[in-house]
DNA sequence: AATGAATGAGCGTTCATTCAT
DNA sequence: AATGAATGAACGCTCATTCAT
C-alpha cells in the first residue's frame, strides 16, 4: 500500500496539480451530461445511469462527486446562478435612470439566453420539480434582488408607486415567456426582445395607478 | 314477452344507478387523489401506487379506469381544458371592446385560479413535464385563442399593431405569474390582480412601437 | 324478486332442458376456447382471461364451471381420452392376430390426430406441463392398456418375449413422433403413417432378442 | 517507472482473478437454479424470484447476466446441445457401418442422459414451449444431422430406401421415450436401452417397404 | 480515486379469483 | 346463473446507491 502511494506520486509530478485538475474535469463532465440529459429526459426520467453514460467515468465514481440526483441538478441551478446574477447586477449598478435599468436587465437576461441554451433547456424543462424557483438559489434570484431594487426606487420616487410584489411577478412572466419565444426565432434576436419587453413594461407601468401611503405588506 | 322486456328493463335501469354511480366516484377518485400527488411529488415522481393511496381502492383497479400514469394526467389537463376554455371563450365574446376583452380574460382566469387551486398547484408543478403547454388540450390553450384574437384585432384596427408572437408570450408570462402571487395572498383578490394585470398591459401596448408593414413572419 | 324469477320461470319453457342445454353450451364453448390458447400460448401463458374472451361469457361465469385453470386443462384432457381410449379399446378387440392389433392401434390413432388437431396441437404445446403424462387420465392411458396387452400377448406366447416396459414407450415415441410429422404433410395420410409405423415396430420386435424366463420386475 | 508497471500488473492479473471467479461462479449458479426450477416448475410457471431464490443473490443480480427468463433459458438449452452435439457427432465418425453406427448414436445419447438427468429432466418438461424443438440449437439438433446422414446413406445404398423423414421422427420418439424410461431404473442402464433401441430400429427399418425411385419430397 | 457488480426496494402492470349486483 | 368491477399478490424489471476490489 505505502509502496504503491510512493510510486504513484512519485509519477505525478506537482500532484496538487494534475489529480485536482482531473477532478474538476470530472465534475464538469458529469454536470454537462447531467445538464443534457435532465433537458431532454426531465429530472423525473433522468437517471444517474443516464447521466453518467454521457461521461466516460463509472457509476461508482458519481457519488465521488455528487451524493445523489438531487444534488447534481442543484449544483447545475447553482453553477447557473453564479454566471448570471454577476451579470444582472452588473448591468443594475451601470444604469443611469430607471429606463436604462429595465432594458439593461432584459438585455442581460437575454443575451445569456442565447450562450447558454443548453442550459435554459434544462432549466424550463425542468420548472416546478424540486420547487425549482423557491428552494434554490439560482436564475430567478436575480429577479428577487430586482424586487429590492424596485422597492427601492419606490421609496426614493424614481419608479411610480405600484403593487410591487405583482410587478416583480409581472416582470419575471415576460422575461420568461418572452425569452421563449426569443429562442424559437432563427436567429434569435435578444436585442429586438428586450426592446419590446422594456417597452411593454416601461409603458405598462406607467399606466398603473399609484398606491397611497405605505406599500402594503401583505406576504410574510 | 311484455312482462319480461319489463322485468329486463328492471335490471338494466338499476344498472345507470349504483354501479355506474360507483364507477364514476371511483374515476373521480382517482383523478382527485392523482391531482394532489401530481401536486406534490410531481409527475415524475409520483407513483400509481401514491395514486391509489389515495384512495379506498386496490392496487389494480386503477388499471380498470385509466391504462397508464400518463394516461391520467391527461385526463386531469384535459378535465381542466373542459373547465377553462369555454369560460375564457364567453369572456371574450362578451367584451365590447379591447379594454373589456382583456381585463375579462384576466378575471375569468384568476377566478378559475382561486375556484380550483388544486389543479392549478398541479399544473404548475409540472409545467414542462410531457410538454404539457405544447402537446395537450388544455388551459393554455384559451391563450392560443387569445392569439389568434389578437392577430384579428390587428388586422381590423382595433388593437394597435405590435409583434404578436411576443405579445401572446408577455400575456401569458403576466398572467401566470401574477396568478402564482395572487394565489399567496390571503385572501386571494382576483379582481385586485386582474386590475392591475389588464392595465399594465393595456398601458404596455400602447406604448410599443408600432410594425410597419404586415407582421412578419418569422416563426414557422 | 320472487316476481322476477316467476316471469323468468315463465319465459324459459321446459327448464330442465333449455337451461341445462345452455350449460352444456356455455361449458363446450369455454373448453373450445381454451383448446385454441392453450394451443396458441401455451398453458403457462394462457390467462383465464384470454379463455373466456374466446367465448361470449363473462369472466366471472368462467368459475361457474370450472374452479381454476388448471381444472379446465385438466377437462380438455378428459373430454381428449374420452373420445380416443374407447376407439382404441374396439380396434384391439376387432385384431385376429398380433399385427391386425399393431396396424389397427395406429391407424386409430391417426384417424383421430387427423381428426382433431386442435386438440392435438394443444396437447403436444403442453407436454410437460402439469406432467400431463403422468398425473392425469388421458390419451396415453390407451398406450397403457397397451402395455397390459402386450404383457398378456407375451404370457400367451402371441407376443415375442422381449423387454415390455421398453417396448411400450418405443411404441409411444414412434405414435406421436410419426404422427406429428405425419400431420405437417399436406394432405396428412394416416394410412400410410400407419403403414410405416407397423411395419417398423413388426418387423423391430421379431428382431429383438427373447427374454429368458420371466419378464423382470424392476419398475416399482 | 518499473516499479508502477509491477504495482499496475499486480493489480490487473487478480482481475482476470477474483472478480471474474465471481462472475463465472455467479452466472453457473444462475444457470443452475434456472434448470431445478424450470424441471420442477416448467418454463411459463417459473419466475425470475424463484430461480435466484435458488442462488444466493438477490433478484436484481439476475439482470446483470440474463437480460430475461428467456435468456436464460436459451442459454441452458445452448449449454447443453454444446455439451451433447460434439459427441453424437464423433460417435458417428466412428461408426464403421450403419449398426454401428445407430448404436453409437444411442449409447451416447443414453450415457449423456444419465450423466446430466437434472438437464435432461428440465428438457422433457419444457419440450413445446418455446417450440424448443424447432427454434433452438438444442439436443435434438443432433438427431437433425441424423437426418442428414440417414438420407446420405440412402443415397448412397448402405440403408435401405424408406421414408427419411418418418423415419428419423421413429427414431427421435424412441431416443427419447426408451431414455426417460431408463431413467426410472435402478441403475440406468444405458447400455441395454441402447442395445433394445438399436435392435428394434435396425431390424424394423429392414422389415419396411422400400421406396421406389426417387425419395418423394412431400414436405416444403 | 476509480471501478462496476451487487443490492433490494420499488415500479408499472397483470391476473386468478371473489363478490356485490 | 351471469356479470364485470374489485382485489391484492406476484410478476418482470429498473434504479439509486453501496462496497469489495
Amino acid at each position: 500500500m505505502e509502496k504503491k502511494a510512493v510510486a504513484a506520486e512519485a509519477a505525478l509530478v506537482p500532484l496538487s496539480g494534475k489529480r485536482e485538475r482531473t477532478k474538476a474535469s470530472n465534475r464538469q463532465a458529469i454536470l454537462d451530461a447531467a445538464r443534457q440529459v435532465f433537458a431532454e429526459l426531465g429530472y423525473g426520467a433522468a437517471s444517474v445511469r443516464d447521466i453518467i453514460r454521457g461521461t466516460k467515468l463509472a457509476s461508482g465514481t458519481f457519488y465521488n462527486y455528487f451524493s445523489s440526483k438531487e444534488e447534481v441538478f442543484r449544483a447545475l441551478l447553482d453553477d447557473t446562478a453564479l454566471q448570471v446574477r454577476p451579470r444582472l447586477r452588473e448591468a443594475r449598478l451601470d444604469a443611469a435612470n430607471f429606463e436604462a435599468f429595465i432594458r439593461g436587465t432584459f438585455e442581460t437576461f437575454y443575451d445569456y439566453l442565447v450562450s447558454d441554451r443548453a442550459t435554459y433547456a434544462m432549466l424550463r424543462r425542468n420548472t416546478g420539480t424540486l420547487r425549482v424557483r423557491m428552494d434554490t438559489p439560482e436564475i430567478v434570484a436575480g429577479f428577487d434582488e430586482l424586487k429590492r431594487d424596485i422597492k427601492d426606487g419606490m421609496a426614493r420616487g424614481l419608479i411610480p408607486n405600484v403593487d410591487p410584489d405583482y410587478l416583480t411577478s409581472a416582470f419575471v412572466g415576460v422575461a420568461f415567456e418572452v425569452g421563449d419565444r426569443m429562442l424559437h426565432r432563427d436567429p434569435p434576436d435578444p436585442k429586438g426582445a428586450a426592446a419590446f419587453a422594456s417597452a411593454l413594461m416601461l409603458g405598462g407601468i406607467s399606466a398603473l395607478p399609484r398606491l397611497e401611503g405605505v406599500p402594503a405588506k401583505r406576504e410574510p
